[in-house]
DNA sequence: TTGTACGCCGTACAACGTACAGTGTTATAG
DNA sequence: CTATAACACTGTACGTTGTACGGCGTACAA
């Protein structure tokens, strides 16, 4: 160690090169090291996992985390594939393109609500990992009835996880909403002094988006408005119905 | 001083506070420390935006910029919203809804690659300066012509810069695409050993991609595709032709 | 038994945001 | 004219971060 980023993902698979026998036995394992990772992630935010914590987390010193994983960035990316990974991939069966790319949106949403730090991972090199390259294919596989050729599968198929990253994001909670919420009796006074009678469309809508917002309808309005529009953008692309 | 965000975020119009009179006059501006800031990130990247280094560009001490700003997570705010009130809003004059969003979504396209850094700053509270709702305003009149509910109307201006962004983001060029390129003669190889016979689908649509990004195609098909999804997802819900 | 590959760890460094306690300057109040 | 209060500005210091480096002890290979 350390090994290459390449192989770190790719540690489960029955080729990749196992450390030399010699030594000590290894106390935790990269495996050990990702998992405790996410967990700090899950309950307290990227911000949290640092090395320094991830190491009391696993009862080893701070510097030892660097035998199992060559510096926070690439644990990123092997946190990040190792999140794909463990996603469920059923069988479409008899589906429809429909229901499947409803699937697939579904899947990525409760993905990005159940692990938020994904949205803050942005590195090519994800690509390269089994978990990332599994669930590439079965997405794929979704769009497969749509019967489009190889480039255009690929883009309609970032067309659509666009859609739920940015919806996901949009529903993350604000981490300063705190803030936002007290200082609102104040703010909003001085924000109607600023606004005056100008730009009546964006105090229109918005205060209507707000009120819609605070309202108990949907979760969000966006992702379902959101959907059905991308659904009626891939139907424009289909061919005509059987 | 300090003065809250949403006083710093209007500092330009008429009712604002201005600082008291006493005390030496200031050498710089809470404008001059946000556009110095722009200009440190637009050059290299939003990381190397610190306090430290925004005080030497000026040529002030550290902590004088604490006296124009609150901190950085409200500078970033402050930055946003410059940007966004910086853009140019031509009126749409006689253009129908398809020309207007078009134009909309390249104005924010151009914008974000201008500015990559905007792609970092996640802050709910920009949503209270004058260039963000102007800009709000501006977007919302490009849909007028489609006759929406005004809460349809956010959903669906949520949904083209929801697209943008996106798109935006897997244009920016890697950072780490130099690390990755020195790599890649080893890193194929071992991936291609991985992967074997296995996962046709994304090898072969992964492969095509590929080659048709590094090809001399359109700088991204991406866009030109989800463009495409996107006005016709909206056709689909526009009141029929005239 | 010896050599060596390996896991583990303590120390140290540069960089970060920013709290705090000043210092000096200026318009205003008395 | 003088005293005061408000203000811009600054140096020092603290806690945090990632991680380079060198050393130590262990367990297999020769």
């Amino acid at each position: 160690m350390p090994r290459s980023l390449i192989d770190l993902l790719w540690r489960d698979h029955p080729d990749a090169p196992t450390g030399g026998s010699r030594g000590p036995r290894a106390r935790v394992s990269t495996g050990d090291v990702v998992e405790a990772a996410m967990r700090l992630a899950d309950t307290s935010g990227l911000a949290s996992v640092t090395i320094r914590r991830l190491a009391e987390a696993l009862d080893v010193s701070t510097m030892s985390i660097y035998t199992h994983v060559n510096g926070r960035d690439d644990l990123l990316v092997l946190m990040a594939d190792a999140a794909y990974a463990r996603m469920e991939r059923p069988a479409y069966g008899r589906l429809g393109w429909r229901s499947r790319v409803q699937r697939v949106a579904e899947a990525n949403l409760a993905l990005l609500r159940a692990h938020p730090w994904l949205h803050d991972i942005d590195d090519d090199r994800t690509a390269l990992g089994p978990g990332t390259i599994a669930k590439y294919d079965h997405e794929l596989a979704a769009l497969v009835p749509l019967g489009l050729e190889p480039v255009t599968c690929d883009a309609a198929l970032t067309f659509v996880l666009d859609f739920v990253g940015a919806s996901a994001r949009a529903l993350r909670p604000d981490p300063r909403a705190g803030e936002m919420a007290e200082h609102w009796p104040e703010w909003s006074i001085r924000l109607g002094a600023y606004l005056g009678e100008d730009y009546p469309l964006a105090q229109g809508v918005g205060a209507a988006a707000g009120e819609a917002m605070g309202a108990a309808s949907s979760p969000s309005l966006a992702w379902d408005f959101g959907l059905a529009r991308v659904l009626d953008a891939l139907a424009a692309l289909a061919p005509p119905r059987p």
